[in-house]
DNA sequence: CTAATATGAATGAAGG
DNA sequence: CCTTCATTCATATTAG
């Protein structure tokens, strides 16, 4: 079912189902995540071109890729909390004891976990990181972790 | 049939309620393709929240899911206009009057007339609608058929 | 039951 | 930053 989803930097390739957007796979997802979460959620030029520095080993990838996703990224957590703190201010809309049984506002309801409060990347270790990272390259995955700790100083969201 | 709001049990297995995703309503698909009919294809975000109230009367539903459903429809509409444009422009290709009845673009054996050029849901007051509203809730979708006049036409442009 | 289709939801990319 | 478009994934429904 899952088809390579790799963004292979040859189109020539004829037997290649030509992918015209790329397709960050498991391992660079998580380390976006990672970072992400780490408080880097604006990163400046020169740390974007260290992050697609890493991913590459994983898959082939831009700077736009990386500028993009934590773009979206960034549009898509905002959203989200929006969504969901709304949605809490209107199941607590006053105080006032009734009994309401409408859902007249959101039913969002997905089967994943989502919410990005808390995913457990910071830690990993464990969890599906593990699954993900078993058998090509777990090694280099461990080398950029420890890594991780010499950027940082990122605060997130900035004036601007 | 007489499916109940989205909640359905399960089909079979009486595992878990796993509700993946919103099902609209025949009247909450009605009131959605009469706004898209009515110009509205690109609703602002006040007017999305406005038809979510409209909708909610008939199940439960959120802002993204009225959201992602005019996306949706105009991305459908679009590529269903483009893919049977090609078709025609394929059959036309050349004035030199070739009796080409290759299918190129699509297979397409189904008994819909396709093309939503015109549906009818514009007028509606007969055709199926009437089908569709009887016996629950026909007060209320009147109702919101005179409110829609309140909503000012957001045209888009066609053109990408 | 399996295959195909319809459609809600997610996401990469781009424009303003 | 925000909105929008195009593509893709996942699932519900329907046809075989």
């Amino acid at each position: 079912m899952d088809q390579e989803g790799g963004a292979s930097q040859s189109p020539s390739t004829s037997t290649e189902p030509v992918r015209s957007r790329w397709s960050p796979k498991p391992e660079q997802i998580l380390i976006l995540e990672s970072i992400f979460n780490s408080g880097i959620v604006n990163p400046p030029k020169d740390e974007t071109v260290r992050i697609r520095k890493m991913l590459e080993k994983f898959g082939a990838v831009g700077d736009t890729n990386v500028f993009y996703w934590f773009q979206n990224r960034r549009s898509r957590s905002r959203r989200r909390q929006r969504q969901l703190q709304a949605a809490t201010a209107v199941a607590a809309t006053s105080r006032g004891a009734e009994n309401h049984q409408n859902m007249t506002t959101m039913s969002m309801h997905h089967p994943y976990s989502n919410s990005e409060i808390d995913l457990g990347f910071g830690s990993l270790s464990n969890s599906l990181a593990n699954n993900f990272l078993n058998g090509s390259s777990s090694s280099q995955v461990s080398s950029f972790f420890l890594d991780l700790s010499s950027s940082s100083g990122g605060c997130e969201s900035n004036n601007g």
